[in-house]
DNA sequence: TTATTTGTTTAGAATTGTTCTAAACTGTTG
DNA sequence: CAACAGTTTAGAACAATTCTAAACAAATAA
């Protein structure tokens, strides 16, 4: 249990950094919702369904302080939001220009990967608009 | 005031038949929603604010009916839900296949003509999947 | 027609996802 | 290590949506 947590504290030095480096304290509970989110592969998740990962790993988190750190890590640019569906908020750990496959038979979100779509021909825009972002989302179900 | 309500019945008339082609009954209150919702300009509307709508027109139905409507009408093809905001649902009366342009500074949403967006190449689907929809949303914002 | 059946509307309660509040607590800085 | 400012938390509050079950209206049968 003690090496757990000496190993875990080493873990937490990158997270700790980049936690600064965004402007936000490390505290014990954005690193662990960090340890979760930032290791490794990317992820997409929601408030309830992280939550319920860290109380299954032993992690002390309320609720709302997971949709606190959600939020912020968001507004800092760790996290990206993605529509999918209006009942939920998703949050993606990939934070680069990428797109995402919806199978709508069983709720799982993908990844498309960048080079696999061709970004399409931009309309014109509206009169003195710019561009803030493009997303899309294919829906795919099985066949048949 | 009576010929208002004959005039109206008489434009209901198609509405009638739209609403009983889908299978629904033609209820005075589908027929006054139907009427806002499918008198020739595309539309995007939200349950509370066709609500706010059909009241200051002087049409008496209730919220839950308005959701119904909205839900049931989506379920026939009449409607399409668009994603935009995960904290409200948008419904598109135009339900041919399109996307849209949602300016962050105030909320709007408009049509993307078809023909101003080029069909990204599609990638590669995962196995044994089919699309069963591709929506692209282009979040725009006044330039500077 | 009228009577019967079945689908619809509604107010209000319930549910769900999310944010807020204010008190206790903990990083950080001096 | 004191003091401040930022953070966490339980629980209340909120907002969007769905549910419930009773009253009602459209379709259908007679």
């Amino acid at each position: 249990k003690l090496n757990t947590r000496i190993d875990q504290n080493d873990n937490y030095q990158s997270l700790t950094d980049k936690l600064r480096g965004v402007g936000l304290r490390a505290t014990r509970q954005r690193l662990d919702i960090g340890s979760l989110l930032f290791s490794g592969k990317d992820r997409h998740v929601t408030a309830e369904n992280l939550h319920d990962e860290a109380v299954a790993s032993g992690m002390k988190i309320s609720l709302a302080t997971i949709y606190n750190a959600l939020n912020q890590f968001t507004d800092a640019g760790l996290l990206r939001e993605v529509l999918i569906d209006p009942s939920r908020t998703y949050f993606d750990t990939n934070t680069s220009s990428h797109h995402h496959f919806f199978n709508i038979d069983n709720g799982q979100l993908t990844d498309i990967p960048n080079e696999e779509i061709n970004l399409p021909g931009l309309p014109n825009l509206p009169e003195g608009q710019i561009i803030d972002g493009v997303d899309i989302l294919i829906r795919i179900k099985p066949e048949d």
